[in-house]
DNA sequence: TTGTAATGATACCATATAAGTATCATTTGT
DNA sequence: ACAAATGATACTTATATGGTATCATTACAA
């Protein structure tokens, strides 16, 4: 069980980069140079970031990205809800029908207590806060 | 994301089932009557079960699957690494060679974090405190 | 002693999601 | 005009989960 996926993770990565590299352009090439993640998949990654808002493109020769937002405004929560849907962690595990887990199933209290734990501390992680920045 | 798979989820709901009937004889026949969970699979975990030592088993006619330990002394972290693998929320996911994760990253550390709380929890969590006996 | 209802063991299949690739169009600097 | 970049999007592959099927074995009971 991961608690990110490989988007995700590329995804964190390449702004951590990025971040670094600002407010020089940084490229699919660049990444694969220095980063040696599998490139095409890279390049969809960044498409969806820059379509989020979280990178500016420039097309054409020396083109590339940029950090559109300061890193202490990136937060991991909205990394993974742009990669993996929000986090949850227990979409009902006790089928409908089956039990009342509607109200008071007390796996389902654990499982939802774990998440707001675990949802609480991703909030407070920004990309500033994962460079050290 | 789901912190349970289907195979655990079954799994706990059976054993909740069965601490409710102890020390009566259960059959995957009953389990589907009552539960209606898919039967073959049902019977696939039980087995599991029978062999980590939390069921035993009575083979023939009325035979069946009785409870084999106290409710108290089956944790649910068990249950998770008996059907999932060991509770683990990040396993590298700066891989290797890429990034000295070994040591310093921060977001491995943050997730590990994460992991250590949610395992503490989980830690406290047995069948007997989820049917409150 | 034979039929039936149960588990033991295990191989197989289906489906969804994640991971990754490929392609064509568009833009832009030289 | 060409090359190097992104935009958009469709496609393929790998893996894990969820679920089935089958044959062997055991035991009760008529």
């Amino acid at each position: 069980m991961n608690l990110l996926t490989r988007n995700t993770d590329y995804a964190v990565r390449a702004l951590i980069y990025m971040s670094g590299k600002h407010p020089e352009r940084v490229s699919t090439a660049d990444l694969d140079r220095d980063l040696h993640l599998p490139r095409p998949f890279m390049r969809k990654i960044l498409q969806i970031l820059q379509k989020a808002g979280y990178l500016a493109s420039v097309k054409g020769k020396n083109g590339g990205f940029t950090l559109a937002k300061v890193p202490s405004r990136i937060h991991l929560t909205e990394l993974i809800a742009l990669f993996q849907g929000p986090v949850s962690m227990g979409d009902c595990l006790f089928r409908k029908k089956l039990c009342d887990c509607a109200d008071g199933c007390p796996l389902r209290r654990v499982i939802k207590g774990i998440e707001a734990m675990a949802l609480a501390r991703l909030k407070s992680v920004t990309l500033a806060s994962l460079t050290g920045a």
